[in-house]
DNA sequence: CGGAATCCATTCGGATACTG
DNA sequence: CAGTATCCGAATGGATTCCG
């Protein structure tokens, strides 16, 4: 528990280690991406896709608790960006297809990880918040 | 162009194929954890950690335009979940430690790799965006 | 069916000021 | 140094309504 050492720790932003490095230059469009990609519904979209195309209302009933707006919203967002492509076939009814472009489907693999990762650990965070949320009262 | 499939291609739900399998019962944890886990400083936070125990006002030199507000924030969630460690030393002036935690060492790996990601294909992305919003005038 | 538009509550999040 | 507290504008996001 001492504190043995004498020397200032800091180091920090000079000594930055093997794998992480993130240049502090790059930092902007790395917050730019991530807030792109990591809002609550882009990541979860993106995984759905992964099983074909799907249209708008599956969407809305694979996606449960998101709304119409939030899905347009998400929708046109992933598509301006080329993560997904929107096909619309003039017919009536009138049907749109969306489907994961390449550069999304190079995503999906980090998002699979990711919501992997979610389901292994979920309920361990759980227990930790919990718990400290009991140790506070 | 033309819609040869005359069969509904919808399947979806059902058909859920090799590895996203999202249950769909699960989704909202997932969505809770993503939530806790995907927020834009979060990931920062825990891929700057990787270089070794941060203090305080490293944190908020290392992750550019982070408020202390958000930081306190942020590193309590963290902590709560047990992501991170947060160790103070009773010594004036006083010093405080926060570390990666083994739960956040198993996500940060997946931090990383998101990170890449982004670093990647940013500007395959902003091009994209771009000319999106171009076609769209 | 596949959205777009408006309205409104909640939340996010930065700036500032203050505390131990 | 390491935070907390308050204020307040900006963005998020749901509910509803309307359109092609």
């Amino acid at each position: 528990m001492e504190t043995a050492d004498g020397a200032e720790v800091t180091a920090g932003a000079a000594a930055i280690g093997p794998c992480a490095a993130i240049p502090a230059e790059h930092m902007d469009f790395i917050r730019q991406t991530l807030d792109r990609v990591g809002d609550k519904w882009s990541l979860l979209i993106i995984a759905v896709l992964e099983s074909g195309p799907l249209r708008y209302t599956d969407l809305q009933r694979q996606v449960p608790g998101i709304s119409q707006r939030m899905l347009s919203l998400t929708l046109r967002q992933l598509q301006q960006d080329g993560l997904i492509t929107r096909t619309a076939y003039a017919e009536v009814p009138p049907r749109v297809e969306y489907t994961l472009a390449p550069l999304g489907r190079g995503l999906h693999e980090i998002v699979t990880l990711l919501i992997g990762w979610a389901a292994d650990h979920h309920d361990e965070i759980r227990a930790n918040r919990e718990r400290a949320a009991t140790a506070g009262s």
